[in-house]
RNA sequence: GGGCGGAUAGCUCAAUUGGGAGAGCGCAGCCCUUACAAGGCUGAGGUCACAGGUUCGAUCCCUGUUCCGCCUACCA
């Protein structure tokens, strides 16, 4: 006997302990069984649970759980992520209330210090998501920083960069002053803002007038080497080859023609900015035209910035128009969107900045990731996602991939001071090498220094799928486990990691690192809101599972995992599920009352003598079985969880449960008895394997509740083979004749719904019906009395209403209730008139199509016939409605 | 600028090949009927955003419009 309510701590704790030690979530190196695997898109080590990782984790929980249960060799791969910038960040927030910073603590000791904390506070995510229950070969847990994927990472590099797919050079990158690094392309965040379009006049240097160029960023004039117009201008095509003098710093600089410009923007001139303008840096190139860097890292002027010195450059864009307007060279400032990049770690605005990077030449890569998805090698699920992979991808740039952080893996370079020999000078003493070198290998010089940069987190991540399985050495796991099986992940991530994984599997692997990627949708406020802690609207999921139990959280997201649509969370729905919980808990309750302690329970398959009810049970539960493994394997959690909701609740507890009450209560029939508990337990036995991929706790916890399993000590519902279709016998007549069944129970229930008799009030029934449906009711009358709650029950086949009772009209029946001095005529003819009138509704369409001929003669037989049987139903249904009302009014006149 | 998705009951969302629109929550009425009041039964509630088109027939397919959300882009 269980206790009376369900408290989920004590049991999550215990059960999941117990998972650990028997080493349950383990998976096999070699095995005769198939494999499936999924790498975790590993969460940040600074991270805490949120409510997107809760959503992740638990689909992941629940295809390894439904796959190992289904006799997979099943490896769900657990990690952490050093997210680089993020993690430093955080440390240095550390270090300046002790009013330190990494550049007084120096390299190495700043590196201890994030080791140091990674250990104190790291492993939070980890234990959050044990208590969602993830199922996770913790053995296999990875780091990116370990040695192992620190090996994969160089030598990844080492072969791209002789493959000459990794370069160096200088480019404009998007920089952020604050993290004082630079960024890849994705790193940024662009948001629109309210600005101005300046217009600015550059005096001609040999005579009088100006040109008035176009900016939204004065300041960067100061680093302005030219001004470019559209070689087809009309406008101005004599001033090309004059000389500007650029105000406030009085440089003289050319006016150039270039494609790039748009006349219709602006003024049609453009100043040019190499150092701090992707576009200008491009043309300055095509026209070989200096680069002159106005800021430095901190986003402050720099020397070539004359006068402005030292600046903010927000603080010196005001000088600059202020300057301007006393020169009365500033003309119209226009209203204008800008697009502005921030950097997505600490949102500031980011710096286009020239510097010299590390780049990944992506192009050739990207080839290759394309065609895997368009030949399915790799399938995205859903499908509209390939759009924009497609999109990304055909239009990829180089990836910079350095930064000028200390936490992450440096770049395996290093530079040979002395360059003593003609060949190290060739080359530009640059060393690439996978082993940490001693000394140069081309002059042999000690004097080496490594490159100060550490790479992109997002390279290591990119890794992934196959570092974490021991690459680059041949290992067991990576034979058995690569390809993994699915990535499972939200869309925010598609380019970072998802585009990079499928570019760098390929190509180190020779095959994709997955099968398939299921993409999740985003979780947002019940406003539809993006959940963030500065808006203030995140919700923690560990309060959640504190006060409602991990199964109910869990089963709430899964519930809502419609594919391709965005979840609005709350926690009201959170407690709506708990319910769920409840009734799973309090019908095995119900059930394990019932078993009396001698009673031999046996396999339903053994017994011969099942009921109606228990044969419709068994039927409907092959199906439940059915839908719930095809919904898993396309991914549709949704549906899998609204099948078991509705399975468990309404066909299980609602109907089948009430059924088999009078026989349990009987004392006279053990046959009955004996394969009504038979029936139940095999209903709640399955059931319980059936839902433990989405509440591996409380099916847990109740299946060794269960008789047969309670001396299996060691045992776990967990690793039981996952229910087939086969398991529970189909029977179509069973849900034939229980149709029948529920439709009479039903007719007397809204008799006695909508007439508002209490259900104190005894009733009686009569029914008219047909020679074969009679005997079906006859045979289980007893439901009918029990479940609609009527003492006598007479069943005809020429049964005529008697005077004042209450009727039902259904497809194969007629009931009649009578209520001899209770009926209320007038209440009882405006019900029935209200059904007549919206049978009608339907049945006047059915007639306005039925009279088409186009329909009749055009659309396909099954379906008119079809309707022609629906229409027929309708009206033979409102005649003996119609007929009933006559009746009544006929008794009315009597009895006035 | 380009692309994607959404608009269905008061709320949140389903509806897989175009053929009488569903669920959960909420609401109303009746009930503590020996698992569960975290429950049971019954019911009310929808011009499927708008306008066209294809079709015998459209919530579904096509075109356009409006509103909302997201992704993406070098118009200074």
């Amino acid at each position: 006997m269980i206790e009376k309510s369900y408290s989920p701590k004590d049991i999550e704790e215990k059960w999941y302990r117990l998972w650990l030690e028997k080493g349950y979530f383990q998976a096999e190196s070699k095995s005769s069984k198939p494999s499936y695997c999924i790498v975790i898109p590993p969460p940040n080590v600074t991270g805490s649970l949120h409510i997107g990782h809760a959503l992740d984790a638990t689909l992941q929980d629940i295809l390894i759980r439904w796959k190992r249960m289904s006799g997979f060799n099943a490896l769900w791969l657990p990690g952490t992520d050093h997210a680089g910038i993020a993690t430093q960040n955080v440390v240095e927030k550390d270090l300046k209330k002790e009013g330190l910073d990494r550049h007084k603590l120096g390299r190495d000791e700043f590196i201890r210090r994030v080791w140091k904390w990674k250990g104190e506070y790291g492993g939070r995510i980890i234990s959050q998501l044990k208590r969602l229950g993830a199922s996770c070969d913790w053995s296999r847990e990875r780091f990116t920083l370990d040695e192992g994927l620190s090996k994969a990472v160089r030598e990844v590099f080492v072969r791209l960069y002789e493959e000459g797919l990794i370069y160096r050079g200088d480019y404009i990158i998007n920089w952020c002053p604050r993290c004082h690094t630079a960024l890849s392309d994705l790193e940024v965040e662009h948001e629109e803002i309210k600005g101005k379009l300046y217009h600015i006049k550059y005096p001609f240097a040999n005579e009088k007038g100006y040109l008035t160029v176009a900016t939204t960023r004065p300041e960067t004039m100061l680093g302005d080497v030219a001004v470019a117009v559209n070689p087809d201008d009309e406008r101005y095509k004599g001033i090309v080859g004059k000389v500007l003098r650029l105000p406030l710093l009085n440089r003289e600089i050319p006016v150039i023609a270039d494609e790039f410009v748009d006349p219709e923007f602006g003024t049609g001139a453009v100043k040019v900015t190499p150092a701090h303008d992707p576009n200008d840096f491009e043309m300055a190139r095509r026209h070989n035209l200096p680069f002159i860097k106005i800021m430095t890292g901190d986003a402050k002027m720099s020397d070539d910035a004359g006068p402005y010195k030292g600046q903010d450059r927000f603080k010196c864009r005001e000088n600059v128009l202020s300057d301007l307007q006393s020169l009365e060279l500033l003309g119209d400032a226009k209203e204008h969107t800008i697009n502005l990049g921030h950097c997505y770690r600490c949102k500031t605005v980011v710096e286009p900045y020239l510097s010299k990077q590390w780049f990944v030449k992506t192009k050739p890569l990207a080839q290759e990731a394309i065609k895997a998805v368009k030949d399915k090698r790799i399938n995205i699920i859903p499908e509209g996602w390939e759009n924009s992979y497609f999109d990304w991808m055909e239009n990829i740039k180089d990836w910079c991939i350095s930064r000028q952080i200390w936490w992450g893996h440096r770049i395996p370079v290093w530079y040979c001071q002395d360059m003593q020999s003609e060949e190290c000078k060739n080359h530009g003493g640059i060393i690439v090498s996978i082993e940490t070198p001693e000394k140069c290998p081309s002059c042999g010089s000690n004097k080496i220094t490594q490159d100060e940069d550490v790479l992109d987190t997002w390279f290591s991540s990119a890794l992934w799928p196959f570092s974490t399985l021991g690459w680059p050495a041949e290992t067991d796991d990576l034979k058995t486990f690569y390809p993994t099986s699915v990535l499972v992940t939200g869309f925010d991530i598609i380019f970072f990691w998802v585009a990079r994984m499928i570019m760098m599997g390929l190509k180190f692997m020779g095959d994709a690192p997955f099968r398939d990627v299921y993409i999740h949708a985003l979780i947002r406020d019940s406003h539809g809101q993006k959940m963030s802690k500065s808006k203030g609207n995140v919700v923690d999921p560990l309060e959640i599972i504190d006060t409602y139990g991990a199964d109910a959280f869990r089963f709430t997201l899964t519930a809502f995992a419609a594919q391709g649509r965005d979840i609005k969370f709350s926690v009201d729905r959170v407690e709506g599920y708990r319910h769920f919980i409840n009734k799973i808990w309090n019908a095995t309750r119900f059930i394990l009352m019932n078993i009396k302690d001698a009673e031999e329970v046996k396999s339903v398959k053994e017994i011969s003598c099942l009921s109606l009810a228990d044969r419709w049970i068994l039927n409907r539960l092959a199906g439940v079985i059915e839908e719930v493994n095809k919904a898993l394997d396309e991914y549709r959690f949704n549906d899998a969880a609204s099948v078991l909701y509705q399975f468990v609740w309404h066909e299980f507890c609602d109907w089948y449960l009430e059924m088999v009450k009078p026989t349990l209560a009987r004392d006279d029939d053990n046959k009955g008895r004996s394969a009504a508990i038979s029936t139940l337990l095999h209903i709640l036995e399955i059931s319980l394997r059936l839902l433990h991929p989405f509440m591996p706790f409380i099916t847990e916890k109740l299946w060794h509740d269960i008789p047969s399993q309670r001396d299996k000590e060691a045992d776990s519902i967990c690793v039981q083979r996952y229910p087939k279709p086969e398991d529970s016998p189909t029977d179509r007549d069973a849900e034939r004749k229980m149709n029948i069944i529920m439709d009479a129970i039903i007719g007397i229930r809204s008799i006695r719904g909508e007439l508002n008799l209490p259900p104190s009030l005894e009733l009686k029934a009569l029914i008219n019906t047909s020679d074969g449906t009679k005997d079906i009711l006859n045979e289980n009358v007893i439901y009918i009395s029990k479940l609609a709650k009527v003492k006598d029950i007479e069943i005809g086949e020429d049964i005529t209403k008697p005077q004042d009772a209450a009727t039902s009209v259904r497809p194969s029946m007629q009931i009649f209730v009578p209520l001899t001095g209770l009926l209320d005529m007038d209440a009882e003819i405006k019900r029935l008139e209200k059904e007549i009138l919206k049978i009608e509704e339907t049945a006047s369409q059915l007639r306005k199509k039925l009279s088409n001929r186009e329909f009749v003669s055009k659309a396909p037989k099954e379906v008119v016939e079809e309707n022609k049987a629906k229409y027929d139903d309708f009206i033979e249904k409102i005649h003996k409605i119609q007929e009933n009302i006559e009746k009544l009014k006929q008794l009315r006149r009597k009895d006035g």
